[in-house]
DNA sequence: GAGTTTGAAACT
DNA sequence: CAGTTTCAAACTC
């Protein structure tokens, strides 16, 4: 534990840096690169921002209170991002950190006193000088601090920003006992900023912690909850208090940050605060606050209880991104509703995935408000996503994906499971990862696949636009349900989703390893670069966050011998594929296993075809004897011949949803043959390993699009059977590719891939993948203009080829 | 749930 | 590169 006190002094340190610059430009946050500058040359920024002046002029004391609000919006941002972003290899420190607090939040989280208490001690007594002498200041502090986000703001909002803020740098430097009263000009926006900020506070905290994790979000779901908690005050109130929860879980010294803020907002909130810190129940927080403070909203006993479950989801796993999102699409929306939400804000923290929920933000702080948007939406999606290449817009609209992140990633079930093994904070450190190093891999290029890096921002920020929603919800709501499973074991159905997902849907799928110990390609969630999670029956696992250095290591020999051997298995055949080889283009399915299948027995018609699982025909470099495959056969007979012929002999070993896919690929063009992912195989393909993209599943984003990697997560998709296993592999790549295809689609992106035929996409493809079997692209003409198609298939395949980049970290 | 089958992954 | 072994998923009962 000391020694995880000092870690987190430093991490503590480091945050409020960033938060210094933070303050002096929100946007800068979004960028990966910015935020480690930031770390980098904290001090000098730090020093110069107008923030750090107001700290000196005020005190010794209060320059560390502005920090540690400063931390909490921004620190969560970037380090949270950081780390998802980066792969297991290259996030190493970010987890590391992250997992450090995840331990520190453990065990603080049954007892905030401990960590709390020595610092709170201390600290108190700066809080409380802060808080007296420098309290207006503070708020002004605050308010400049939150100014850009509070714009919109008015004065009230601000002001009650200020105090939120003030009570959570009090809440971290004082402890309890300051009990400063708050101001009266606040009136009931001080009243319910106590209120909110006691909630506000734990939420920052947990932020912060999850963005120590790995996701910045967090902390930019603070700032947005309390931007948007000024709009509307009921919401707003609702969203500090699920941030509370959160918070609580998080971390132990949070909670003592966070009764500090609430007795320096108010003499009862104080009191209420030092109830909020024990964390008895969110509930209970939540109620004394509510009951102190007018504005406490009416739902809030409904609240209450969706509280206890989110502040178990994130003690059993770091919400992370997801949870802010989460808690801020239940603002936005009606409380009724809240539960679902939450459930998908599990769903979502779980896999990592903070990506989808991102993507909730963003659509719902779109419509809620502006300032969510930008401040939530921009830095958490950025922040998690970004952190891996750059902190770029697109990186932030990647981070729907992600949420692969790496729930996966999200890639989930495992991760989840991680999470919770550990503690939630070892699970969620390496759901970031897995889900971030995929991306990370592929954004920062560090790997070979420059190529393919470049194709993921572009899918990232596709997805974010176009679908970014969507998918993310797919994949998120696939992870959602994991997580909700997970964090609600009492509910039957939850648990039930888990299992459906974990054992049918790949994302869900969890290892039954006893003897690869989870550390070869026979373990799928080493395969999918996830790391393995509770559900998992795996034996003697050494794919944990605990172990990451050993996965690491691992994954790097098994990338040296075959730098593919993470990339996708499956690879979209774009039109580009044609050029491949006759055969391919003989070969039904748009899309090709990497390296065939040497299918003897099963005749290619059930899951032990890597082919049939990943819902691709068979092509020519499939070894197999007596290939039926349902998708294509190696001979060249298209679908439809597949399809006749499995009406024929076949149609009894075909599932339906083989049939499905093969119907939707050959007949229904429009959709599934753009997305010959999404369409039979795809779609179906794109849960499993979402994970996948984990931390290593960086190979197979780039196969199909960097972008599934993260979103990975969702298992939803598990749907396809067959297509399983590639489903698998690319799990996050599916949903990413789902995403991406779409994407592509709508944006015309598919038209500099189509036009790539003729220049660098196509060449872009056969060079990226190695085994490329193309598959041709007959469905080209089926659906869709072929243009897009080829498009398509050809970023999904010059990713796929990439994959392996990740793991070259 | 246990046992068998299967084919990929790993090893030689 | 080919052959063998190991392994875990897929499948069957």
């Amino acid at each position: 534990m000391g020694e995880e006190g000092e870690k987190g002094k430093e991490e503590r340190e480091i945050e409020v840096k960033e938060g210094g610059k933070r303050k002096e430009v929100v946007v800068v946050m979004d960028t990966p690169e910015r935020s480690r500058n930031q770390i980098a040359t904290p001090v000098s920024k730090f020093e110069e921002s107008p923030v750090f002046n107001f700290l000196n002029n005020l005190s010794p004391i209060k320059p560390v209170k502005s920090v540690h609000i400063t931390q909490t919006l921004n620190a969560l941002s970037f380090a949270a991002l950081p780390s998802i972003f980066t792969s297991p290899h290259v996030s190493n420190l970010k987890e590391t950190r992250f997992l450090r607090r995840h331990q520190l939040v453990d065990p603080s989280k049954p007892e905030f006193s401990s960590d709390n208490g020595n610092k709170t001690a201390v600290e108190e007594g700066h809080a409380k000088v802060v808080n007296s002498s420098n309290e207006q200041q503070q708020n002004t502090d605050l308010g400049n601090s939150l100014v850009e986000v509070p714009e919109e703001l008015s004065n009230n909002d601000c002001s009650k920003l200020a105090v939120a803020l003030a009570r959570t740098l009090n809440y971290e430097c004082t402890p309890v006992s300051s009990s400063k009263t708050s101001n009266p000009a606040e009136g009931k926006c001080v009243s319910e900023f106590a209120s909110t900020s006691g909630a506000l506070v734990p939420f920052g905290q947990a932020v912060s912690e999850k963005g120590l994790f790995g996701n910045g979000v967090c902390t930019e779901g603070i700032s947005q909850t309390s931007q948007i908690g000024d709009p509307a005050g009921c919401e707003w109130e609702n969203l500090i208090t699920d941030a509370a929860d959160l918070l609580i879980f998080d971390s132990p010294d949070d909670v003592g940050t966070a009764n500090k803020l609430l007795d320096p907002a108010t003499g009862l909130y104080s009191e209420t605060t030092n109830d909020m810190p024990k964390l008895l129940g969110p509930g209970e927080q939540g109620d004394g606050n509510e009951t102190d403070n007018p504005s406490t909203q009416p739902g809030e006993g409904s609240y209450l209880k969706e509280f206890s479950e989110i502040q178990d989801m994130l003690a059993s796993s770091s919400l992370d991104n997801n949870c802010k999102d989460g808690a801020l699409s239940e603002k936005t929306e009606s409380e009724p509703v809240s539960h679902l939400y939450r459930g998908m804000r599990r769903r979502c923290l779980v896999f990592e995935m903070g990506g989808t929920r991102r993507k909730h933000f963003d659509e719902n702080s779109s419509s809620v408000s502006p300032i969510l948007m930008q401040d939530g939406n921009t830095p958490s999606s950025s922040k998690q996503i970004l952190p891996m290449k750059t902190g770029n817009d697109s990186a932030k609209r990647i981070l729907p994906g992600i949420g692969l992140h790496l729930n996966a990633l999200a890639t989930t079930p495992k991760e989840y499971k991680v999470i919770k093994q550990d503690a939630s904070v070892s699970g969620r450190l390496v759901i970031a990862p897995s889900s971030t190093s995929n991306f990370h891999s592929t954004v920062t290029g560090k790997g070979p696949v420059n190529e393919s890096l470049e194709m993921m921002p572009i899918e990232r920020d596709m997805d974010p636009d176009e679908n970014g929603v969507p998918l993310l919800e797919d994949p998120s709501q696939a992870s959602v349900d994991m997580v909700t499973e997970e964090f609600n074991q009492s509910s039957p159905k939850k648990k039930r989703r888990r299992v459906e997902q974990a054992g049918e849907s790949e994302g869900c799928k969890r290892c039954n390893c006893k003897k690869s110990k989870c550390l070869k390609l026979y373990c799928e969630c080493f395969a999918a670069g996830v790391y393995c999670v509770e559900p998992c029956s795996c034996q003697e696992c050494f794919n944990k966050p605990i172990h990451e250095d050993t996965v690491l290591a691992t994954r790097k020999q098994i990338e040296s011998r075959n730098p593919l051997a993470f990339a996708p298995k499956v690879i979209r055949s774009s039109d580009s594929v044609s050029e491949a080889g006759d055969d391919s283009s003989k070969t039904p399915a748009s899309a090709r296993h990497k390296r065939g299948c040497n299918c003897k027995k099963s005749g290619c018609l059930k899951k032990y075809c890597e082919c049939y699982q990943g819902g691709v025909g068979c092509s020519i470099s499939c070894r197999c004897e007596g290939c039926k495959n349902a998708f294509g056969r190696k001979d060249g007979s298209l679908f439809v011949g597949a399809e006749a012929d499995l009406e024929e002999d076949e149609t009894e070993v075909l599932d339906k949803s083989t049939k499905e896919r093969i119907l939707h690929k050959t007949g229904s063009q429009n959709d599934v043959e753009q997305n010959p992912e999404s369409a039979p195989p795809a779609t179906p393909f794109r849960c499993p390993r979402p994970f996948s993209q984990g931390p290593f599943s960086s190979k197979r984003k780039p196969p199909r699009s960097s972008l599934p990697s993260i979103g990975g997560p969702s298992s939803l998709f598990a749907n396809q059977g067959p297509l399983a296993k590639t489903s698998f592999l690319p799990p996050p790549q599916p949903k990413f590719d789902k995403h991406f295809e779409r994407v592509m689609e709508d944006e015309e992106m598919p038209d500099m891939l189509v036009q790539g035929n003729n220049g660098s996409p196509i060449t872009g493809i056969k060079s990226s993948s190695p085994n490329s079997k193309r598959v041709s692209p007959p469905h080209c003409n089926f659906g869709m203009s072929p243009g897009r198609r080829s498009s398509r298939k050809l970023i999904l395949q010059s990713i796929p080829a990439f994959p392996s980049l990740t793991p070259k970290h």
